[in-house]
DNA sequence: TTATAATTTAATCCG
DNA sequence: CGGATTAAATTATT
């Protein structure tokens, strides 16, 4: 199964106020040990096989021209891509993973919405099934009360004979 | 399962839908955020606003010595980190980050069992529905069908009568 | 401020 | 390409 992100474990209710002190994160890699790329496999590694990889981060720009792009191509040719690319500044490589990841989130949207149309089914099954078997019964109340089966084991006719003996 | 709610109830689920994303507008404008030396900001840089992040790759045995230690404890004091990440030569944000995302995976696995419960459930109700709805019918067929009502419009003792005319 | 839960993200691997 | 994972980053909450 996909991951289904259904947050259900929201738990949080009220929405409170936030204050948003944006910390600047001042994170850097105040170590770098680039250089070392790839000791691809088998490593005495020093802290675990380290890839180093770089981690992109598109910009407000960037966001704005992909997400608009998929709005109107969800998948791309070659061209298309590279055409991208150079706009962007960016590999056509990440193009491609962009998109590809995008494509994956619109997916795991969907089941999300799946999820909560299976659970608004679910209890509209609870409750109809609920109502049924009030239904029925009472049905079978009327069906086997002892007033219902004396009343039709005589036929009108000889009921009336019975109050009208001719 | 959190908000199952239940409509009679003004109950008030809990919505987990997110609320975030606020995207004040203020927040942003601070590319000269941090980083003094992204300088670039609306940056054609070259490739995007590379961060240059170390990809790690946990060894077996490292992920083994993780494993066993979650199965202990999910949390871990400071304590338990660092000395966790001097036995694995990884840094102690590491062990924490692993410890983060251990915790998020445990987590979407109860989702998705859930989600298959909850599938169960609605494939049962729908069933039990089905058949209340079929038994309901029966009951109601009988009580205003015309040939119960024919059949009985004469008793046995009329009919027998008429079959044998004394 | 620290901690951590929750969410997001770019990237990787596999089929 | 889709799907599953992953480590890391980001956001929000306490």
């Amino acid at each position: 199964m996909t991951g289904l992100s259904l947050a259900l474990a929201g738990t949080v209710v009220p929405n409170k106020k936030k204050l948003k002190l944006m910390k600047p994160t001042i994170n850097n890699n105040n170590e770098d040990k680039k250089k070392l790329f790839s000791s691809h496999h088998h490593n005495n590694n020093k802290g675990g096989d380290m890839v180093l990889r770089k981690k992109l981060r598109l910009t407000k720009e960037q966001s704005a021209m992909l997400e608009h792009s998929f709005n109107q191509h969800t998948i791309l040719n070659s061209a298309q891509k590279k055409s991208l690319a150079e706009q962007l500044n960016l590999k056509t490589r990440q193009i491609e993973v962009w998109f590809q990841n995008r494509r994956a989130r619109t997916k795991l949207k969907q089941t999300e919405v799946e999820y909560e149309l299976l659970k608004k089914r679910c209890q509209s099954l609870t409750d109809e099934n609920r109502r049924l078997k009030k239904e029925l019964q009472e049905l079978t109340a009327i069906k086997t009360s002892p007033t219902t089966t004396t009343t039709v084991a005589m036929c009108s006719s000889c009921h009336n004979k019975l109050l009208h003996p001719n």
